[in-house]
DNA sequence: CCTTGACTTGAAGTTGACTTCAACTTTTAG
DNA sequence: CTAAAAGTTGAAGTCAACTTCAAGTCAAGG
């Protein structure tokens, strides 16, 4: 498969295909002239990299799973962290979702009238600020799918 | 109250109130000398930009739900939107944890053996590749909370 | 033969939300 | 009074994950 086929086939850029290959995260099995040539096996590759960044792990992470060279060595104490991570991130995305729904719904004229609203911002302002988890991003922004 | 103040109050860093000022999300109520001074009502302001933040509103949509000029007007159709979009997300990590924590938890040696890892795989491959929720930003990474 | 189109490269640009810097002014403690 | 601590500014830097660009290579069709 060349890098076009690729791409596809799984949405991924060519752009970000030749990135991901230059970060280690794919290889290219040899050259035709000078294009690449894929393997099959990218695909699931691309599918496992695309998991890892819907769990929010950074490409770094992802990297370090399926690197020692050829199939992925999962690290299983990382993944469980990582899930552990995302249920607390569900919970409050719950809370907010819940507070959204309530300001949408509110009568009260002014937020600042409504009592409900007030404890969310008393939330927010308790668990938001103090929220630790990292900067896990949920949605590969793919622009042109 | 100072600066200081306010980022002790409320955790976030002085450079970013200032930041937000600049960007008209918040509001000095004058200078003592050249210091700023904020009245009590910008830690709800704060908490409210907190609030959008986690729900995964830009600063710009934040700006226009709290901008006519004093008390928060909010957007109810957008806040319903943005609840919607969470709740979506909410169950692709939901997925995603469920995931993860049976790639954790698989006993196979290899995961190309691990049919449910297969199968996870493939939903990655068909869910999340498609996926268009916009590049919601869950946690404020506070590097010195 | 020569243009077209797909691919190649390294380097630089993008985005959003901040942080850091240098240079300066003020307030405050001693 | 003076020096440190805290505040001010605009401009520039940071980060991650890409994208875009300019310039070049190559195979194939007319």
């Amino acid at each position: 498969m060349d890098i076009a086929e690729v791409a596809k086939r799984t949405g991924v850029p060519a752009s970000t295909l030749r990135y991901y290959e230059k970060r280690g995260l794919i290889h290219s099995v040899g050259r035709d002239g000078l294009r690449r040539r894929f393997a099959p096996g990218v695909l699931d590759q691309l599918a496992l990299i695309a998991l890892g960044q819907a769990a929010g792990l950074s490409l770094d992470e992802v990297h370090a799973m399926l690197s020692p060279d050829g199939e992925p060595n999962i690290d299983r104490q990382l993944l469980s962290a990582k899930a552990d991570e995302i249920d607390a991130l569900i919970k409050r995305l719950r809370a907010v979702s819940n507070g959204l729904r309530h300001a949408a719904a509110c009568p009260a004229p002014s937020h600042a009238a409504c009592p409900s609203f007030q404890k969310l911002l008393k939330a927010a302002a308790q668990g938001i600020f103090n929220t630790q988890a990292e900067p896990t991003r949920k949605a590969p922004r793919r622009t042109r799918a």
